[in-house]
Formats: structure tokens, sequence, C-alpha cells
DNA sequence: CGAAAAATTTAAGGTTAAATTAAGGGCTGA
DNA sequence: TCAGCCCTTAATTTAACCTTAAATTTTTCG
């Protein structure tokens, strides 16, 4: 639940005040990453520039229409999108998203049900993500139910606290994660004095996840910045 | 939240009591990083020795007016403005910004009302500022979340100082960021020394960004003040 | 045009963050 | 109580990154 206010939204219309509004009933709600653009050239490069988690999107747009920025966007990006829509407007367009992952609301809308909607469709489409219980790592499985490590010679058990780190390593996986994040996850608010024994940790999840622990393919250091999971699927 | 609070704020009014009262108000709100300015000219050379995040402008200054100011400001700093102006005195140029990034507010105005107006025009200003993951510059990009260049022949990798001052060319895109900036920004307060080290930085990120590093075309050097990073978009 | 100033460029050296290894201490379960 | 595992600590080594410096080129300005 609380993971769902920390995704990136993006809310296209071509009335300021509207937007406005929407922006602030979805800060109100607890979403803080909220963008906005007043059309599709911008909505474009707000996109390509950070990936965002879901798009609202008005149907009628200054430079296009909401379909057209549809298409764009999904050149790169699957986020779920919401479109607002005027009555009677509604086209087969539309009504086909009903059955897809997308959804779409009829203006004018309450602010409550435009929340809910989002919500939900969020929910939708990134609950499942949170109860992965295989970490497929180039060859290596980790199974964080039994904190096991198949795919090598023999299968290996991890320990409380590697489990803890490959996963937060995990959930940002192809990011940089910081040593101090990582402490953080491993150690709480107050980790003063553990920095070290992360290394030792890294050092025990490279053996156990890398053919050679010491040229790391997966587990990469980014000298200065932290540490980066690389999987490796495409 | 909080961050926005630790933003610095310009406010220029040619009247002492009411520059006193905003300043007062916002201190009480906890904005402990608010400037004042009686005209134009100290405005300016306020702006230009440190980095304003917000300027909140009377239309009316004494030698100049709010309009002014603003095009001189918009030539090194694309911080958000308020302006101030009286009843009756909102001409087209006012209304025009209710499109656009900036606002206004008539007076006399409630403290409150301005405070908000600062908060919001803030966090819509830099809520998605801080999450831009994916520079585009010329044909590479640079993703912030793995320090990493994609677009030229191979991918290439960034150390913490490029990062650092990549980011920092990319917030100030297309206008000329002082050595003094960049300085601070990679080695804090007290840089003294560290200009050199700059110059050699900058060359690395021309090799890891550009065609021909020794004739950019993106990082751009203003002999005698800095650098500007010219981003390619259209 | 010529000198001075500023910036570029290269490579080497130093510094510091990370890797590595090993040992000790504490907790847990038999 | 004791054995075994895990976590931490610490000392040493390694290597990436940052800085420095010196030679060279470019720009500016008298």
């Amino acid at each position: 639940m609380d993971e769902l206010l920390n995704k990136k939204i993006l809310v296209v219309d071509d009335e300021p005040e509207l937007l406005r509004m929407i922006e602030d009933i979805l800060f109100s709600e607890g979403f803080y990453n909220v963008c906005t653009a007043p059309d599709c050239a911008r909505a474009l490069d707000l996109a390509r520039s950070q990936t965002m988690a879901l798009f609202v999107l008005d149907v009628n747009l200054p430079d296009g229409n909401g379909f057209m920025l549809y298409n764009e966007l999904r050149k790169f990006s699957r986020a779920p999108v919401i479109f607002l829509t005027a009555r009677g407007e509604a086209d087969d367009r539309i009504r086909g998203l009903a059955l897809g992952a997308d959804d779409y609301i009829v203006k004018p809308f309450l602010a409550k049900e435009l929340v809910l909607r989002i919500k939900a469709l969020l929910r939708r489409t990134y609950a499942s993500e949170d109860t992965v219980t295989e970490l497929h790592i180039g060859n290596r499985t980790v199974d964080t139910e039994n904190a096991s490590v198949t795919g090598g010679a023999k299968t290996v058990q991890l320990t409380a606290k590697e489990l803890i780190l490959i996963k937060k390593l995990w959930e940002n996986r192809n990011r940089i994660v910081t040593n101090d994040a990582l402490c953080m996850a491993a150690w709480g608010e107050d980790y003063y004095g553990h920095e070290n024994s992360l290394m030792v940790h890294i050092r025990h999840l490279r053996e156990k996840l890398e053919e050679g622990p010491s040229s790391p393919r997966h587990i990469i250091t980014a000298k200065g910045l932290g540490y980066k999971l690389v999987t490796d699927d495409e």
C-alpha cells in the first residue's frame, strides 16, 4: 500500500486549473511524485526522462490527442493509462480499454473517484510484484522463502543479513543502491560503524552467486556510489 | 516535503515593511533561507552569487519593473517566479503566466495565501526535478540511477564526480554554469584549489559524451565564466 | 601581431574506497 | 555446557578514482 504512494504519476491535460486540482488532490492523498504536462510534447519529454508508473491522459490535447500520445508512450513504457474523456466522447477505442490493462473516466468526475481509480489501477498493475519469491540472477536462482541459492554446483543457504541485502538489491535491480541505503535496510537508521561489515556480506553474496567472486558480473560495485545488481535477463 | 523548506527564496519589493513581513511569515513557516532585495540591481547581484530556487518579484520596482528583472534572471536561472501585482494591473503578460511554470498574486493578499502559492510552486517545480533519471544529451543518454552513458559505441560508466557535475550542468542546461558553482557542487563550500581538477573531469565527461571530445558540441566552455551544457533537443 | 591569460590535454602519482582474508565473540540449539 | 554458525572487526592488499603538474593549444587583448 505504502509502496504505491511512491509511484510516479504523470497527468496530461490542457486545462491548468484541472491539472492543478488533480495534483493537489493526489498530493493530499499522499502521492508525492506527481508530474504534470499541458501537451503531448512536454508529456513525452517528461516520460522519457523518468520512468512513470501510471499516466492520466486527457483525450483532447492541443498538439494531438490522447490516443496518439498513448501510442507514443507505449513505444517505451508499459505503465497503465487512465483516459479523461468528455461525456458522449466515449468511442470504441475507449470502451475497448475496459478489457485491457487501462481504464478511463468521464468528465466531469469526482476527485475521490479519480483517486480510487488510480489506486485500483496501481494495485492491479503492481501488486504482484511484491510477492515474487524467486529471484533469477544470471544462472542462479534465489528462493527468498527458504533462503536458498540453486544453479551452482551445489545448493547453498543464505544467511539472514545476506537475504536482506539481496532483496534490497533486487528491488532496485539494474540501479545503483547506495551503501547508505543498503546499511539502512540491514541495520536500520542507526548503522554507523557497519560499513565494513556490509562489504564482507557483499563478498559472501558474491561467493554464493557469482562464478568468479573476484570478478563479479552481477553484483557490481560503483566506487563512491554503491552497488548494482545486474540480473542479465533480456 | 522537508527539502522544500531548505530552498532559497529571493523576495524583491521596494516596500521595506512588506519585505519584512513576508520574510517573517516565511521564517515562521520554516523557510530559513529567504533573501530580500529592494531593487533590480541588488536582486541580480544576489541571484548571481547564489542559486535561488524561487523568486517573488513585485511588478513595480524603483529601477525598472518585475518583467525586466524577470528577463534578466531568466538568462541564468530557470527558477520559478511569483509576481506581486496591484489590483487592475494584471495585464496580458501576467495572465500568460497561468499556463506556464510561473504564478502571480494580487496585492493586497493574505500571508497564508502567499505561503500556499510558494509551497505549491516549489512542489510543482522540484517534485519532478529530483526524480529525473535519464538525461538526453545529443544522441547519448545518461542514466543517473546507474551512472551509465548509452548511445555511443559502447555503454560506459561515469564516476562519482562526473555524475555530480553532469547533474549540475543538466539542472542548468542551456545556461552557463560558473566554475564556482560546479566546484561547489562537487567539493562543497571549501573547494579552493580544485579548479584544475574540475577541468580534468570535464575532459573525461567530454570523452564519454561527445563524438569528438576536443571539439565538443554539448559541453561548451564559456571562457572566463564556466561551462554550458547544450542538450540539442528541439 | 605578439604577449599574456585561460583552457586543453596527457600521463603519472597519490589517495581513498573497496576487496580480501582471517580471527574472535556471541548467540542458538543440541 | 559445548559446538557450530553467523556476524563483526581488523589488518593488509588492491585497484579505481582523483589530483597534480607540466607541456601544448587556443583565445584575448594591448
